[in-house]
RNA sequence: CGGGGUGUGGCGCAGUUGAUAGCGCGCUCGGUUUGGGACCGAGAGGUCGAAGGUUUGAGUCCUUUCACCCCGACCA
């Protein structure tokens, strides 16, 4: 992509209204553009992000079996009557909205009840059994009050996904796979490290659920942390998670932390509510065993910024950022080499954003710092001239001066 | 929803005791520049969140309202 194409521009200063680094820093290097409050667009570049963190969790859900759908934004009132959830005083978020014959309408806040319905269409057997589903899905919330950045919103981009079993066994056995492939998730989002397996609170239907809590400042969560980092507690349930676990509260340390993940497991009380069953071998009538597998995905990306940044901008782990390499011309038979060697590179599959513009280098090299594109190559005259290019490491500002073998070798190894 | 704060060109801001708006960045044009967000000159762009009121006169005062931000509450 040639800079001088993309429409983005940055800004030096961001806007007054927002407090949060997050949304600073993406509305200043053109990743986001602010609707109103708690709602954000995404430009080509943050969409660009938003497709590198959707990748690996779609990656990651085939891989356990999951199977991608869309489901619909538009949701029936009686889908949630079902289980009683359509009542404002029940879900305090709904959206609602009506059809022009007064029909009610809910915009989706969540897809449980609308994909047990939609499934009881498919699952009648239990030959039909164990089944997994999942969508990447805007879901609609109206938050009270909507707060840091694209951390909270009132509509914000989630993968769900949802498994359904015929046995509570099964359903633990599949369970403990997403856990496992959750955590391949934020290792490859670049946050693996500071993310924890989390007990929490457990709603209606279980003791506790999961939460992924990844340490971050701008979290809304504390979360308690053994010395080893092997066991982590959400505040909300420390006092029962610490005698259930027969864990010294004292040997808990406090963090704040972001909760980027959520998974539970219903039982059978979903299926039940909603009168939904299977028939088993003897043709009896079965309840199915449903547990629901929750990766906020823009909120992913307001925490990858929140963690991972430095005065002069975004520093965008490899395999999340919107490009990997930047092309900085600089000088006129930089900009002719430059330009030649965008065409390799791009004739090579090899994706660079290049910036061709006629701008002085400081402004080239601010820009590309605050966009946060992990790998520039710098092309001057003097480079042509001494028959080098210079590749500069983002994260540390570590440069070296490569020829041309060097450089497409090196290249090669960081796509 | 309770408390606090803020709304002036695209962005950041100034506007004194009321006299119908100014600066920086950005943008356009011309020129000089070209390894860390250049410089000079010439321009375009706002009626001051909105409505109502006081006044000869309101960005400045009053009322109402909307939006945004922060704290709290809330957050399968």
């Amino acid at each position: 992509m040639r800079r001088s194409n993309l429409f983005i521009k940055t800004l030096k200063d961001a806007p007054s209204d927002e407090v949060a680094k997050n949304a600073q820093l993406l509305i200043r290097a053109g990743y986001v553009y602010k609707v109103m409050a708690g709602v954000y667009a995404y430009t080509p570049l943050g969409l660009r992000v938003l497709e590198n963190i959707k990748q690996i969790v779609r990656e990651e859900m085939n891989a356990v079996n999951g199977q991608e759908l869309i489901m619909t934004n538009l949701q029936a009132k009686e889908t949630w009557e079902t289980t009683g959830r359509w009542d404002d005083e029940v879900v305090d978020v709904w959206f609602k909205t009506k059809l022009q014959d007064d029909t009610e309408l809910g915009l989706a806040w969540s897809h449980e009840e609308a994909i047990m319905e939609m499934m009881q269409q498919y699952v009648k057997s239990y030959k039909d059994l164990p089944t997994s589903v999942y969508q990447f899905q805007t879901k609609l919330r109206n938050e009270l009050r909507a707060k840091s950045g694209i951390m909270r919103g009132r509509e914000f981009v989630m993968k769900d996904m949802y498994s359904l079993h015929t046995t509570a066994e099964d359903c633990d056995t599949y369970y403990d796979k997403v856990i496992e492939a959750y955590k391949r998730c934020y290792d490859r989002f670049g946050i693996g490290d500071s993310t924890f397996v989390t007990f929490a609170s457990g709603g209606a239907f279980t003791k506790f659920s999961h939460e992924f809590q990844t340490i971050c400042d701008a979290g809304e969560d504390t979360l308690y942390v053994n010395e080893d980092s092997s066991v982590a507690v959400n505040e909300e349930v420390l006092d029962d998670a610490a005698a259930e676990l027969g864990i010294d509260k004292a040997e808990l340390k406090p963090v704040t932390s972001a909760e980027v993940g959520n998974i539970f497991k219903f039982g059978t009380e979903k299926s039940e509510q909603m009168g939904i069953y299977y028939t088993d071998k003897d043709g009896k009538q079965q309840p199915i065993y449903l547990a629901s597998y929750g990766i906020g995905i823009t909120r992913v990306m307001g925490v990858i910024v929140e963690k991972m940044s430095d005065d002069k901008g975004l520093i965008w782990p490899k395999n999340i950022a919107p490009y990997k390499l930047c092309l900085v011309s600089i000088g006129e038979k930089g900009s002719a080499e430059a330009d030649r060697l965008y065409d390799e590179l791009t004739g090579a599959g090899i994706e660079v954003l290049y910036d061709d513009r006629d701008e002085r280098p400081g402004t080239k090299f601010a820009d590309a710092e605050l966009m946060g594109i992990p790998y520039r190559i710098t092309v001057s005259d003097r480079g042509v001239a001494a028959n080098e290019y210079e590749l500069t490491e983002r994260k540390s500002g570590a440069t070296e001066n490569l020829n041309h073998a060097a450089l497409i070798d090196k290249l090669s190894m960081l796509a």
